[in-house]
Order: C-alpha cells, then structure tokens, then sequence
RNA sequence: UGGGGGAUCGUACAAUGGCAGUACGCCAGACUCUGAAUCUGGUUAUCAAGGUUCGAAUCCUUGUCCCCCAGCCA
C-alpha cells in the first residue's frame, strides 16, 4: 500500500497547485454554486485521429482531466471521427497511449462520434420533421457562392422549400448510396444573412465514400464537426466542453442544435486560448508535413513537439503535467517560452536523475606518476538530492578521458579548468596537475595530456584544504564503453516560425543543427546496463536518456534531453 | 469593410472598485567535489485619451492595435 499512499500524496500535492483559479474553474464554481447540471462536472477531451498529440494537446488533457480530477467529476476520452478520409487507427493507438502515458484514466468512457452516427442520423431526421432541415443539391462552388461575404448576406439555397416528404425520401437515399459523391447536402434551415457565417444554413451532412476506420463502407453519408460535436458531448452528459478560441464563432451554432433537441441536455462550450511554444511550430498540419516531407525521422522525432517525440526525447510526464499546471488558462492569444518547459523538465529530472560520468568528446589523460595497472575503485554519489538512491564504485586507472571543452592551453581569465601548470580536481577521485602536452607533430594538434595526481587527495579532498577551481568528470580508459550521443537542439532557429513578414516559410527557419550525432563517446562502465526509460545526469553536461528506437543492436544509444543550466557558455557566447 | 474575441513586467498567469503580485527569463551576490542544484537581492508592466469615484488594471465613453471566421476540415 505504500506506493499507492505515496500516489495518494501526490495527488493531493496536484490539487493543491493546480487550485489556482482560471476563468473556467470561476465558470465551475458559479455553476456548482447554483446546482446547475445537478452539481456535476463532466469534461472530455475530444481529439480528431488524424495525427498525433503534441504539446498542446497535453494543455487540454491537463485542463479537461485535471478539472475532473479535482471536482471530483469525470472526463471523457471520445475520438471525434467524422471525416474518414484523413482518420486512422494508427492515430487512435497513439492518442490512447499517450494520454495514459501522461497519468490520466478514462475507465470505460472511451467514445468515438462514430458510435452515435446511427443517433445522429435520427436526430437529423427530426430536424427534417421539424421543419429546420432540407437537402441541398447545390455543388460545393454554388454553395460557396449563395454563402455571401463578410459584408453581403447570403442568398437563400433553390433547394430550402422543398416538402417534408421529399427532403426525407432524399436523405434516406443519399444514406442509402443513390447519389455521387458531393452531389447533396443535408442543410440546417437557419439564416442566410447572419453576419456568422455559421448560421448561414451550414451543411450537416455531405456525400462521401472513403473506408472509415471503425464503421468501413457501412455509411456514406457523414456528419460535419458542428453537428455531430454538440449532440455527442450532449449524448455523453458532458457539462463543460471546453475548445479553443477559433470554435467562438461557432457556439450560437452548437447552442442552436441543442436547442432542437429539448431532451437533450445543454453543455456550455467555453473557449480558452491554445499553447503556442516559442521556437516549435504546433499545428498538425504542419507536423504532417515536417513527417511526410522526410523533415524529421517521424511523428516521434526526439526534436518534435510531439508527445511520443518528447517521450523518446526523455521528457517526463510529470514534467509536462507541471508545465501545463504553470502556464494557466486565458483567452488572449500568447506564446510561451520554451524556457520554462526547460525549467520544469529540469526541475524534475533533478529530483529523480541518477547521476553518472560520460565524455562525449574525449581528451586523453595519462598519469605519468600513478602505477601502471592499478586500479582504484572510488566512491561516487548517485544522487545528491536523493539519498535511498545509494552510491556506486567507478574505477580509476592511469590513463583516463576527460571532455575536450575542459582543456585549454591559453585559458582566458574566466576558464576555471584544466590549463598547462594548473591543478584541478577530477570527480570522486583525485587532484591532478598538467605537466605538459603531447601533440601530433604533422597538425598540431593535441593527442593527450601528460599529468601527475596526488595520492594524498584520494577521493578529491585535500588534507592540506588546497582549493582548486574546478572539479571534473571522467571516465577510465580502459573500463569505459563506448556509445554513441545525440545532441538535440531547438527543431527552429528562430522564435517564431510561423512568421511570414519576411516572406519566408516556416520550413526556411528549420535548424541546422537541431541533431548532432556523437560517436565515440565513452561512457562510465555502469552504463552499460542503461535501459530504454532510464533517466541519467550525465554530470555537468545534461540529462540523457536511452534512445528506444536507436539502441537495438547492442551498442548503446542516447538522446540528451535537455543540457544542464551552463554558466561558462553564456560568458563564452557574451565574449565573442 | 460584417461578425466574434483579446490587449497587465522580456514571456506567461494573478489581482474582479482598496498597497499591481507570482513563476520563468535576465542581472548581481552567497554557497558548492556538477560553472548544476540550492539560497539572497535586483530589474522591468496595466494599449491610448477622456470621464465616474475619496480611490480605477477593474466601471463608462471614444480611439488604436492584435487574433479568428466566407471547407461538403476539425
């Protein structure tokens, strides 16, 4: 039980930081305030398959499954698949794993509009008995063309007066397959001069034969998102059905079908604002054609704003869940800075990392006064903020690597490091000298370093209380294995990609060194065991993670996930 | 040009007629066997102009700017 205590606690710790307020939980709170929908609060979270969850998706899940989680209410998981031609079970798959991947459950109230399109069909035909329907038979160009423009009213269909009787007998034969594709429309009846253009008699139904994904050939006639969306949401008994900005317009619609069907209730839709993140591009459209133009390795590419992106890029549920906690709920439209996704990732990885030593780019060290062939086995921390994580033993031997970065033979005044004549300490392990440097006498260029340690700093304190400025990671060369390292950067070098101004495309801002594959690392032997959903500090340069896809075949494979805080590349990028 | 929305530190979110606050970022310092983490301090904002009021980010008027809408997409 005591796992489910711990989950117990952080539960509560959730409820306490997301109890900020937002203008929907005030909604909530006047609503629970005067009994309405019966005290109930029933969310859903309505995703179209047609791609898969990104970051912004992860906003509305916190939104609509954390407001349930706090009121106590429910939340539904209900795929919106009306358009069969851009859906697919592949997305549906991916949308299921990842909404559970971020810790939300929806028991067995796992919908799809699908599931109603039988109901759906009735209730269109009661708006054909009502009065407030017809099938249209305009092609989609005349339609656009009676639609008007934002300064004309539209112009009434030819169609709107046909009887009763024939708009039935029409819309049980476009059902019944008599008719083309795009041939017909059924219409609701509502107002052509409407200064909303969708209340201009907006098209419930079109003609299209394409296989669906759960329903096959069995319909051919489909409903649009405006009708189906408010009679599933008021199928489900959803109370609040919370969308984003650009569907404002489209609420005296929602409110006016519901109003036609009087046994149905009436959800509120309520519109915030979506999340847009600096220096990624969010809509699906655009991570489509990033994964069918070859842009990235796919949907789960560790530099995309995807959830199975970031999942593989080694971000944490947790870290996302608190980021979307932070961000708050508004309706004006904002973009936030991917720095404080960075600060939530970190801050959660700090907690939880298992820090190691890994040299990406190695520098060779030999020890001329330490014995040849003996090794030590010294001490080392797994995680500082984490003490039940316990302590481990990293060997020491004669020659070692340490990161190329921490050399310099010129040091300016701020390089704390290693330097000709200069003593600095190595990790866990011991105070070591630069005595002199070994190049390659063709290019110059350095092969190793020649050092001397002291024995007496065993295990990097000095018993004469000598400081040094630096401490250095390291690894043994003949125990440490190599792999290889991808370093991700930013997917865009600019903040805003989706600026035209300049007449460019957002593709044109791709960065060129979003990905950089190290080989040739060399990695601590401890890390020879690292499995996929192992999270590591490499220390002083970053959080690294197994890469799931990439570390089949045996030799090891990493992605960083985000580098650590670097005071010494923000004084090297001010000098320059 | 019609309709629907929105303007608060660099960024995001609060303050719902009563001291404009929090977080991130940034800057400075302390501490440090990670130039990390942690800690301390600092920085900067109510779109504009009028009005109501003892008192306005908040209410009223006028204006400015930004976003969304003319798919048989969602």
């Amino acid at each position: 039980m005591s796992s489910s205590d711990a989950g117990l606690k952080d539960t509560a710790d959730k409820n306490t930081a997301s109890a900020v307020s937002n203008f929907i939980r005030d909604i909530i709170d006047e609503d629970l305030c005067t009994c309405k929908n019966g005290s109930r609060v029933h969310t859903r979270f309505p995703p179209e398959p047609n791609g898969y969850l990104h970051i912004g998706h992860a906003k509305s899940i916190c939104l609509n499954f954390g407001i349930a989680r706090d009121y106590k209410g429910l939340c539904n998981l209900r795929f919106d698949d009306t358009n069969p031609s851009k859906e697919d079970t592949e997305y549906v798959d991916s949308i299921r794993e990842d909404v559970r991947w971020l810790g939300f459950d929806w028991d067995d109230r796992e919908f799809f509009a699908s599931d109603y399109f039988e109901k759906l069909y009735q209730y269109a035909v009661e708006l054909i008995n009502l009065g407030k329907a017809f099938v249209c038979d305009l092609t989609p160009d005349q339609v656009r063309q009676h639609r008007g423009s934002l300064t004309e009213p539209g112009t009434p269909s030819p169609f709107y007066s046909r009887s009763i009787e024939e708009n039935l007998d029409l819309f049980s034969r476009m059902r019944a397959g008599d008719f083309p594709d795009g041939s017909r429309t059924l219409r609701a009846k509502i107002d052509m001069a409407s200064p909303n253009f969708n209340m201009r008699d907006p098209i419930m139904y079109r003609i299209l034969r394409a296989d669906h994904h759960r329903t096959g050939n069995l319909w051919c006639i489909y409903p649009m998102y405006d009708y189906a969306h408010c009679v599933s949401d008021a199928l489900e008994g959803i109370t609040h059905s919370i969308c984003t900005l650009e569907f404002e317009d489209h609420r005296p619609l929602y409110d006016w079908f519901l109003d036609q069907f009087a046994e149905l209730g009436h959800p509120q839709q309520i519109e915030f604002a979506r999340l847009n993140l600096t220096y990624t591009v969010m809509s699906k459209r655009r991570l489509l054609e990033l994964v069918q133009q070859g842009l990235v390795s796919g949907w789960d590419d560790p530099r995309m704003p995807t959830l199975s992106g970031m999942r593989r890029r080694g971000y944490t549920p947790e870290a996302i869940c608190s980021f979307c906690d932070r961000i708050g709920v508004a309706k004006r439209d904002s973009t936030v800075d991917m720095a404080l996704l960075e600060h939530c990732l970190r801050e959660d990885l700090n907690k939880r990392a298992r820090r190691v030593m890994a040299v990406l780019r190695p520098l060779r060290i030999i020890i001329d006064n330490y014995p040849e062939g003996q090794i030590d086995e010294l001490h080392a921390i797994n995680n500082p903020e984490d003490q039940s994580a316990g302590t481990r033993m990293v060997p020491f031997s004669r020659e070692i690597f340490i990161e190329q970065d921490d050399f310099m033979e010129n040091p300016p005044k701020e390089f704390f490091r290693l330097a000709p004549g200069r003593e600095v300490r190595l990790r866990y392990a011991y105070f070591i000298k630069c005595e002199s440097i070994e190049k390659d006498t063709a290019t110059g260029d350095i092969i190793a370093l020649h050092c001397t340690y002291d024995p007496a700093t065993r295990g990097g304190d000095s018993p004469d209380g000598r400081k040094v400025k630096a401490t250095l990671h390291w690894v043994s060369a003949s125990h440490a294995v190599e792999a290889q390292v991808n370093l991700y950067d930013k997917l865009f070098s600019v903040s805003d990609p989706s600026d035209t101004s300049e007449g460019k495309d957002y593709k044109d801002y791709l960065n060129p060194y979003s990905i950089e594959c190290m080989n040739g690392c060399r990695i601590e032997p401890s890390l020879a065991s690292a499995k996929p959903g192992d999270l590591y500090q490499f220390e002083r340069l970053g959080y690294f993670c197994i890469d799931s896809a990439g570390s089949s075949n045996g030799s090891l494979v990493f992605n960083r996930t985000v580098t650590l805080r670097d005071e010494w590349t923000k004084i090297k990028k001010g000098k320059k």
